[in-house]
DNA sequence: TTGTATGCGTTATCAA
DNA sequence: TTGATAACGCATACAA
């Protein structure tokens, strides 16, 4: 099963033929990779001084160190990382667990924490949190004893599934999960805001027979999205009407929403979805229909993902990428033993972005 | 330096207070969380029965199994997978190194790497290769010893740097790379046949004053989409000429090839961009100088990245995700023991999309 | 069916 | 400055 199949790696020149000497479990003629023993006996020196060497140590002689990195470079000899961790207690590692993630967000988070984890000199581990809670548990499980830092995402509401296999052993952020746990330092979004400073630009306009395109209701960032705009909407113009159309974050049910509002025919002048790619699809669905966007209806979107600029969408922004990234920044100060300050929700305000969408331009 | 910061994890209900007796590197009170030898001695048996039991092996009574499980659950034990990796030489867990990509390219192929990896129960490793060739091989070898195989992107003429460094153990899957390695599988996309075609449609319509936005030429993509293009034009009109700007693959090099073709005055009906970022520059700069896309000038990209289809540009379309997908289930097949048929390149040829910014809709 | 002992590749402690 | 050796946490021959 394993040992085959594989393109083996030579370094440097000769084959290992004495392996055997040092144990196979296969017992048959794994070639293996050089080792840090290999090259201590090339080298005629302790393991402990190859070690020491190869990492720098100061108490080495110049002339061994040089006669070891020889030997080393010769046999091709890499340090095994997955070893150096296990002795090391610490991996260089930070695991990501994200959801099913609609469009792309997933790419924004990941990219900007790839950003900071390159610049640090960690690694990414990236897993999958499913709406199953058994998944979920694995994917958090399998991290364990093999990062230094969690990076978590799950807006769902319901968190009693995975919190329970959350390895509480190393130090870990949240990102938009609901009701902050208890000791764990956590990124959200201001929603409520967002949502508002939509609804007060919608206003303004004078807009007053308003659709709401929701995203899912478990979902966090949906519901106070949802909440946050009919609040200000109320508390701004009562005369106003919000009406309430469902969705899932992905485009079509963007597009549904329009064909409902279309063949409903309802009387509406301002559209706002929760999020940016059912704007896209409600928006593509009304120009497709006739309807002039902003003449007949405002539509505006959250996030600000890449599209929505080249589409002139009026949204509200929010830096994804930059929040990943402040997310590994402060799961590596937490890692390094920065003590305060490090607790609490770090909230990102989303800023208003007036496009085409909602104003004619010229 | 170590444990400290830390929000520790107690699992069951007991701290354990003699952990003393197991030795701490730090000596100091590191509440280490639950190992295999914490279950079996509070189970009152050895840890290989623990082990056993835990990962399912007939061999285990089931009164027996079912007391370990219960400690087990009670103590909060997660197996810790660096130490399971490197006792059975196998991590699950394949290494993803891609190098700085533009835009949405680097989003889709991890999503799709992502996609199957969560399918098959696999983590990615992430680290960037950077142009420099000394981060490039430590980011390679970093993988050593955390991962089972590699997948590796490098579309950049130069490999000398880190073909150097790549683990030879362990199987691996090259992405765009140059020049396939011998031994090596990989994925590649027919950037000739693609931009072959986008020469095809652009002369059927009619059009002989083109600009090709080529990308870096160091880049393979590039090139061959340069080469094939202006190949592919000179066999099916030699009447038409073709004049090669130089970008980046960024957006903003298509907006200055856009800039140059207007205050060069230069005679252009057609417009073949490298990719499909600087299309769009291209585009929306030139509409915003009023000039008429497609009637004046015909635009086409290259990749069709999700942009591509709300601004309705004509390009070549890669399946970025799927090439992801693919590249995983060819490891993974490596990686178990497939011998026969992995090696060699995986062609993946583009797909002609015809849209608005070459032909007018109505 | 269960326990004992060894090895995985590395770092760190302590003595030489 | 260097070497012998015990961890790190787990899996697995092999013996009982």
């Amino acid at each position: 099963m394993f040992g085959t199949g594989y393109i083996f790696w030579r370094g440097g020149d000769g084959i290992r033929e004495e392996f055997g000497a040092l144990g196979t479990r296969e017992g048959v003629g794994f070639m293996a990779e050089a080792t840090i023993r290999d090259v201590a006996r090339e080298a005629q020196l302790s393991v402990a001084s190859v070690s020491r060497a190869l990492n720098g140590h100061k108490s080495v002689r110049p002339e061994t160190r040089a006669r070891i990195v020889a030997v080393a470079d010769r046999l091709g000899y890499v340090p095994h990382a997955g070893a150096r961790s296990l002795s090391m207690a610490r991996s260089n590692a930070i695991g990501v667990v994200l959801p099913d993630l609609h469009g792309e967000f997933f790419s924004e988070i990941v990219r900007g924490m790839d950003r900071e984890a390159t610049r640090l000199g960690l690694q990414l581990l990236l897993s999958n949190m499913h709406a199953d809670p058994v998944q979920a548990g694995q994917a958090l499980r399998a991290m364990h004893g093999r990062v230094d830092g969690l990076l978590i995402m799950c807006p769902q509401m319901r968190t009693e599934g995975w919190v329970g296999s959350m390895p509480r052993g190393i130090p870990a952020v949240l990102l938009n999960t609901p009701e902050p746990m208890m000791d764990h330092p956590s990124m959200a979004i201001d929603n409520r805001a967002g949502a508002a400073a939509i609804a007060r630009h919608l206003i303004d306009l004078g807009r007053r027979h308003i659709v709401h395109i929701a995203g899912p209701d478990h979902n966090i960032d949906a519901r106070e999205r949802r909440e946050g705009f009919e609040d200000a909407v109320r508390k701004l113009a009562p005369d106003a009407t919000v009406t309430v159309l469902s969705g899932d974050f992905n485009e079509d049910t963007g597009e549904d929403a329009a064909n409902i509002i279309l063949k409903e025919n309802m009387k509406v002048d301002a559209i706002f979805a929760a999020n940016d790619m059912m704007a896209v699809g409600c928006l593509q669905a009304l120009r497709a229909a006739g309807k002039r966007v902003p003449e007949d209806i405002a539509i505006a979107g959250f996030d600000d993902v890449p599209i929505a600029r080249y589409l002139a969408l009026t949204t509200a922004r929010v830096n994804i990428a930059d929040i990943g990234a402040r997310a590994v920044i402060r799961l590596t100060q937490i890692m390094n033993g920065g003590e305060g300050a490090n607790d609490g929700v770090e909230v990102h305000e989303p800023e208003l972005v007036i496009r085409g969408t909602t104003v004619t331009t010229h």
